[in-house]
DNA sequence: TATTGTTATACTCTATAACTATA
DNA sequence: TATAGTTATAGAGTATAACAATA
């Protein structure tokens, strides 16, 4: 199933080239993704790579990362969750949510209230200060999300979200 | 902007509840997710996470895992390629492709062969043991590709490569 | 000077296992 | 006994910087 590849190797290109025998090819705009081209988990991992960039970059400033970003929206529309209920919400390991809370905590975004129905358990809540901060990294999300629009363009952008609505 | 949310917090739903007062929400299918819903980059996380797990347990059998196939098949696309060539093509950083190739070339997949007109460079290729294994590979991740055709559905897939055709 | 492959370091993320205090 | 939060560890993955050999 070596599947016809699209390896497109039109000899001559007007870049540089290992001339004279020696099995050498260096043209990256020359190399062929093969089989890779019909794999969507390969095109998500690269749309993934840019998009996340994008957002820590348009969120530089302010120092949030795209995991961080979700719990604080999590928490902010769902106040007084437990560390089990967001970790599970969000596909993250529980042991790794205590890492990000306390960064989160020490930022003074985020306070862990001793819950009173079950002593093992943490009520999550915003800050006064987290609650406005979040408002500010919303709107620079939503800078983040025009960018994706520019990139991919505004329908296909809806599209996609159609698509993977199943895995949120 | 805090997003009209859809936390739909349907009030008395059939699982367990912190009752009486006490400000603990456990119930996950109950936590909205606010303004991540409109956040592509988190959709696409979701979805990566569960393309690549699929992969690595289809294939689990011969211990691939998703950068390890794409340099594979990138090399016996294009036999010859040097570090740099393979790196910057898939965007890999070129000291992690380093320690991929070590490990590919001590299951005797991969072989550097030094180059002869840059004494600097190694040209990549898949050894005769690595180009029949890369065949069974292709085979196993065409399977995986059904799964993925399965779970969002076949014109999804297709309507989601040629949107991210660009990140290829 | 610049580039290729390499080594090293650090930080993020994922995946576990084990511990404690509760339930 | 099971669960919530915590701590610790190990392996990927990402991002750098620096070095030797070579261009």
């Amino acid at each position: 199933m070596t599947a016809s590849v699209a390896r497109t190797d039109t000899s001559t290109s007007p870049r540089k080239r290992a001339g004279n025998g020696a099995a050498l090819r260096e043209d990256v705009d020359d190399i062929g993704l093969d089989a890779l081209v019909g794999h969507a988990g390969y095109a998500v991992r690269r749309f993934q790579l840019w998009i996340f960039q994008d957002f820590i970059k348009t969120l530089g400033d302010v120092d949030i990362r795209p995991t961080q970003y979700s719990v604080l929206t999590v928490i902010g529309a769902n106040p007084g969750l437990s560390q089990m209920a967001v970790a599970k919400r969000l596909g993250i390991e529980r042991a790794r949510l205590v890492h990000l809370l306390d960064s989160l905590e020490q930022r003074r975004l985020v306070k862990r209230i001793k819950s009173k129905t079950d002593r093992r358990s943490h009520a999550l809540h915003l800050t006064a200060q987290g609650d406005t901060a979040l408002a500010k990294f919303k709107r620079l999300a939503a800078a983040h999300e025009r960018h994706v629009e520019e990139k991919i363009g505004k329908a296909n952008r809806e599209q996609l979200l159609q698509i993977l609505a199943c895995f949120t």
